[in-house]
DNA sequence: TCCGATCTGATGTACGTACCTCATACTGAA
DNA sequence: TTCAGTATGAGGTACGTACATCAGATCGGA
């Protein structure tokens, strides 16, 4: 029992295979009636049509953007090198990538950019996205020319996007503070966090699940007010300093993103006793070597190679019209330590 | 610019397309610098054939089996489930799957069922292997015979496998050392470790790479010989309810795996004071309700649904004769809490 | 009843590869 | 030089779908 083809529903439903041709592609000059055996006869037949014969047909092309903050972020520059090195495996499949940059923290910039797009060149985007009504416009105007959108990272769910590519952000920040509170277990003292900004929905998520866990389980330590470093390692740097300072009970420290060096820049020289446990986000080559060096004991992360070929899953099949396979899409939430680095 | 076809490819070598055939899927009668020149043609113009015309054409269909141990290990028929749950979007992609099972913990067993397999009718293997001499000579006969093997959860790494889909069992065994030694910080005492049996390859090196961690950093954490259930709860009950009677110092608990029911089981009964802090392996739903009531601390896992998908692509290329996208292939070891399950 | 509009069928080509047949060109050795 | 054997070319069909064209059927309305 081969899978059944156009051939088959035809016969079935004692039509032919121009009829069938165009039920199948939504080409009118179909009578209701007709449509409507046909459609029986598919379902009947358990009929899929065979997306490579179809794809080898059309010679279809997918093009898709990805559209990420320029800038000096790690983990944003990693995700570009991983585009890169994913091309040319993705073109043996006919998908073509195209990285586009927008400013970061500028939600303008990036509206703009998204704007720019041309609906003959792109079918598909994934994009950073970030918190501001501009981006909700711009993700509407693609929609409406018929470009199929994700968000990546960092999640707008109040736009019309149809999926996002990233963790669960909220979970991420629960399970930095299950391991940061268990980390200090019989310690007592305050918890300082750091983020890039809370303008970025990612972050602002990770700080709110972070501090429902810290409330609800680990009422003897104390978590301090956030510190917002832009990612600037040195903005980092001095506001954290000056926070140590001022609180000199702090046992742990939560780098929600977009901070890492400055965080490890401070630590080693604060020279605090205890030495204060540390988790951050994004496996990023400074992180990995923070482990290693043991200024810091644990790292969330997200693994961008699996994000990326996920906005690449996803975006074809929107684009095909399949359905998505949930379970494979969803992106962990990985922890690392010195212990299993990859 | 668009990908380059055997018909450019002829073009560019001067020579007809059936020679390109020839020489592309091994034909014989084609002069050696006849080949050299198509080789080179196909170079230059960086010629990559187009697998899905080429499925379409062969009419290929992948027939892969997976074999597994049978009995009640929750793990393992979790497994079976998920090779169930995706069968339909395999074939799809014209992979069929198949699920034999063997006789869990009887390498002879095993090694029988896998020469029972006709090569007419499978082209490619995924198992479970234990650590036995007659399944390196089993795996031998099916490579003989063109089937493709690939080792699953459990590596047979002097069998000519062809490739492991699993996680690096000793990283896994230091990442429980690294979680519980973290967690037990400040207390002193044994450290009691639960295993389904050393003859399996991953749970001795799991118990390898846990021993490594706590012995160059846990030195005041004293790990007790492992207990071997040989995935019976009660078994797993009398064992360690004996061994923590005996042991009444005990902080922490490792579960290497197997044996998770019966630690479960064990733990609250015993009513230690204070609780000891358990990490085990495989997130089960035994596993993840423990998690939520607060018995087990951490579970190190290992996606199952990964884990298919990834032996699927594996199998398929090896038999295409494409090559494998290691980083793709790479199975992550998770960290689960209650804070972070999915 | 007949017209024009709308449906439907029949047929063909194309996508890139696989695989087949048959004819012809070339090779090396007798 | 001739012949067997090998190399190569030319051309075809097939896979399952997409898409185009044109002829013929069917329909509703006048």
């Amino acid at each position: 029992m081969p899978r059944p083809t156009v051939r088959d529903v035809a016969k079935a439903a004692g039509v032919s295979l121009a009829t069938v041709d165009r039920v199948l592609n939504g080409r009118n000059g179909v009578r209701s009636t007709t449509q409507a055996r046909v459609l029986a006869a598919m379902k009947k037949l358990d009929y899929e049509r065979d997306i490579m014969a179809a794809n080898l047909s059309k010679q279809r092309e997918y093009r898709l953007a990805f559209v990420l903050p320029t800038g000096s972020n790690t983990f944003m520059r990693e995700i570009e090198a991983e585009v890169e090195q994913l091309r040319k495996t993705f073109e043996r499949a006919r998908v073509r990538l195209q990285i586009i940059t927008a400013p970061a923290f500028d939600g303008r910039a990036l509206a703009e950019t998204l704007d720019r797009l041309d609906p003959c060149e792109i079918d598909g985007v994934a994009l950073v996205a970030t918190d501001a009504p501009e981006i909700t416009a711009a993700i509407e105007k693609l929609r409406a020319n018929g470009i199929n959108v994700v968000t990546l990272v960092s999640d707008l769910p109040t736009s019309p996007r149809e999926h996002f590519v990233g963790i669960d952000n909220v979970v991420a920040g629960r399970t930095a503070a299950g391991l940061l509170g268990r980390f200090c277990s019989g310690r007592r003292g305050s918890v300082a966090v750091v983020a890039g900004s809370m303008m970025l929905r990612d972050h602002a998520e990770r700080r709110s699940g972070f501090d429902q866990v810290m409330r609800d389980e680990y009422p003897q330590l104390n978590v301090l007010e956030t510190i917002e470093g832009y990612d600037e390692a040195d903005r980092v740097e001095d506001l954290l300093s000056a926070h140590l300072r001022q609180h000199r009970d702090v046992v742990g420290i939560y780098s929600i993103g977009a901070g890492n060096r400055g965080v490890a820049r401070t630590v080693p020289r604060m020279d605090l006793s205890p030495r204060p446990f540390v988790v951050v986000h994004e496996l990023t080559k400074y992180a990995r070597a923070e482990l290693l060096s043991g200024v810091f004991d644990a790292v969330i992360n997200q693994d961008v190679g699996h994000e990326i070929r996920s906005a690449v899953r996803v975006l074809t099949a929107l684009i095909d019209g399949r359905p998505i396979v949930k379970a494979q899409e969803r992106i962990r939430v990985e922890i690392f330590m010195r212990y299993n680095l990859p």
